[in-house]
DNA sequence: ACCTGTCAAGTCTGG
DNA sequence: CCAGACTTGACAGGT
């Protein structure tokens, strides 16, 4: 099995890259000239995106091809107060460079709405807001000419006091978004309310292929062993995207507990031991895998990981492939 | 240069 | 019904 590395939108070893530099509502609205100050977002965001190329090139330069954008690239991009601004236009070219490298590096990109995105809220104006935002994430990923295997991942959402009733509500208000939609997301299980394995019901009754948070899954298993995942739950993830059909590999997101009386918030670095219990797990029936670093360091805890994975490499039953891949047999 | 409270958005808990 | 926690990177306004 080949394992990929990848890190989360930002670099800690880039200075001056912030891919999510904003400016506040509240700062745009004091600007007299609306027209100065909505162009003013669009110089931010093309800023935005220019450092996303360069953390991408800093991603070639070290072989690593996961990589998922920040959601803030334009800021205000879904605020109602500016719902008549179009910022594509202006910002096509900036798009379309950060599209086409990462499609020359063969990246496997995507992006991560967060939690206001919420399709099984029973709120009305919820419900629209966060086809809004989806929108908004498919449509930046369409001005980077990037096809269906770039992904916008969620979360199934909140349990509103009756867990199955909101699972349905998912499905209902999942069924009828269009394929445009439907195509580019995937589900993840969390580390409060929908588990694993309620996640993969789900994802396997909507067409849609799930991303397993092996952290979430340790802090929120629903009664279901990690050694159990790998063994009964990971199969059917896999099927997921098998059946899914655009041949991507399954792609997991691993972090560490920053502490045991903090176990859920995420820890500076990964600490690689369960992550290696479960590649090894699974390695016998998964020719590939991604796997997402959801580190505070980001970068430099890819780096860190691949530091002491070489320094164990005789032992751990995988071999280095290159800067952020390893082989498991 | 550095520190602290705030930020557009949702949900959950506790009062 | 409402305030505060949760969580995150960056702003904004202060020193």
């Amino acid at each position: 099995m080949i394992v990929r590395f990848g890190f989360v939108a930002m670099s800690m070893m880039l200075d001056n890259a912030s891919v999510s530099r904003t400016m506040t509502y509240r700062n745009f609205s004091r600007l007299a000239d609306r027209g100065a100050a909505v162009r003013k977002l669009e110089r931010i965001a093309e800023e935005n995106l220019q450092h996303t190329l360069r953390l991408l090139r800093h991603c070639a330069a070290h072989d690593i091809r996961i990589y998922r954008f920040s959601s803030k690239l334009i800021p205000l991009a879904t605020h109602g107060e500016l719902a008549d601004w179009n910022p594509f236009p202006a910002l096509q070219e900036a798009f379309a460079a950060v599209g086409d490298y990462a499609r020359r590096q063969e990246m496997r990109v995507s992006f991560h709405p967060d939690h206001f995105c919420v399709l099984n809220t029973p709120r009305p104006d919820v419900l629209e807001s966060s086809v809004r935002d989806l929108e908004h994430h498919i449509r930046m990923l369409e001005a980077m000419g990037l096809g269906e295997q770039a992904k916008c991942n969620i979360h199934v959402g909140g349990a509103y006091g009756d867990k199955e009733r909101a699972g349905e509500r998912f499905l209902e208000q999942f069924a009828p978004l269009s394929d445009r939609y439907k195509r580019r997301i995937t589900l993840e299980n969390d580390d409060k309310t929908f588990t694993a394995e309620e996640t993969l019901r789900i994802a396997e009754q909507s067409g849609v292929p799930m991303v397993l948070d092996i952290h979430h899954h340790a802090v929120n298993d629903g009664g279901v062993s990690m050694e159990q995942a790998a063994s009964t739950l990971w199969p059917r993830i896999v099927r997921t995207w098998a059946q899914h059909g655009d041949g991507l590999p399954p792609k997991i997101h691993a972090s560490s507990p920053r502490s045991t009386k903090d176990v859920r918030s995420h820890a500076d670095l990964l600490e690689p031991g369960p992550l290696l219990q479960f590649l090894r797990d699974v390695a016998g029936s998964t020719p590939r895998l991604d796997v997402m670093l959801e580190a505070k360091h980001k970068d430099a805890a890819l780096f860190a990981l691949m530091y002491e994975l070489r320094q164990h490499e005789h032992a751990g039953g995988y071999r280095i492939v290159d800067g952020a891949s390893i082989e498991l047999s």
